[in-house]
DNA sequence: AAACTCTATTCGTGAATCGGAATAAGGTTG
DNA sequence: CAACCTTATTCCGATTCACGAATAGAGTTT
């Protein structure tokens, strides 16, 4: 091998590349207390479910999450909670970087598209009936 | 552009891939003490200067990194020492990965690893003429 | 069995990334 | 000026990634 790259290194940056996505970031968060169902998370990120679970083959091949059927749902946990500490991690320097460049600019409106794309699969924010949810209604 | 993904999620993702390259976070962790020049950067991770220069656009438009002119040479800092806890992170779980799938592996330790930040280290690799390494010598 | 629900995978395409080679650009020295 | 040193950029091919669409499992209900 040519490369004297420690494997540490290696798989240091293979975990960042697992984050290295909004969607993937935001599962993680969701993941926090006690996992989450897969279909609390298409309802939460508002992403259609094949998405969805494409970014949680990244997670799960990166070796962040696990899975286990309960039935006929699934259930994702943070392999290791220190992978929510590198979030916590990443987030406060974004938010560290939005206040130094002082970047007021915004990404809102969007949510007025989820009305005009009512495509097939896509699931809307707010109305989800996995198990966790169902049981605090 | 997706969903109502928050603005500092976005940013976050943006950093994780700027991170999610091996050359990157060594670069990063021989910007620790005082910053490092390029030749000294080309020097240690035995790469060629035009991949490392690449290297660096990215750590740049991620704006980790700042570059100043000395004369004929740039020297490199990290923008926000923060990004040095994220990678410190990233390699811990890697580290605690290794060792939960018991990786046969030739694996450094971490007492190792933090000698990665020792100035006697940094001639391991080549020899580096750049203006602290000379100054040293 | 069929029908249904929830999740995973495959496929195709456009975009992004990586790295080497060559070259350009900034700066110094003779 | 020319020659040189250090760093940045461009070009290009190969590889990987992201996403929608469609389809394929896995499990339950009727």
């Amino acid at each position: 091998m040519p490369n004297g790259i420690p494997a540490e290194v290696k798989e240091a940056a293979r975990i960042a590349r697992a984050l290295s996505h909004p969607a993937r970031l935001q599962i993680l968060n969701e993941l926090r207390d006690g996992g989450a169902y897969v279909m609390h998370l298409t309802a939460v990120l508002g992403r259609p479910q094949a998405n969805i679970s494409q970014h949680l083959m990244v997670l799960r091949e990166a070796d962040l999450v696990t899975a286990e059927r309960e039935g006929m749902t699934v259930i994702y946990h943070v392999r290791n909670p220190h992978v929510l500490d590198v979030v916590d991690q990443l987030l406060v320097l974004a938010r560290e970087r939005a206040e130094a460049h002082r970047m007021d600019d915004v990404m809102v409106g969007v949510e007025e598209l989820d009305g005009l794309r009512g495509k097939r699969q896509r699931r809307r924010k707010g109305k989800c009936r996995c198990p966790r949810c169902r049981e605090e209604g």
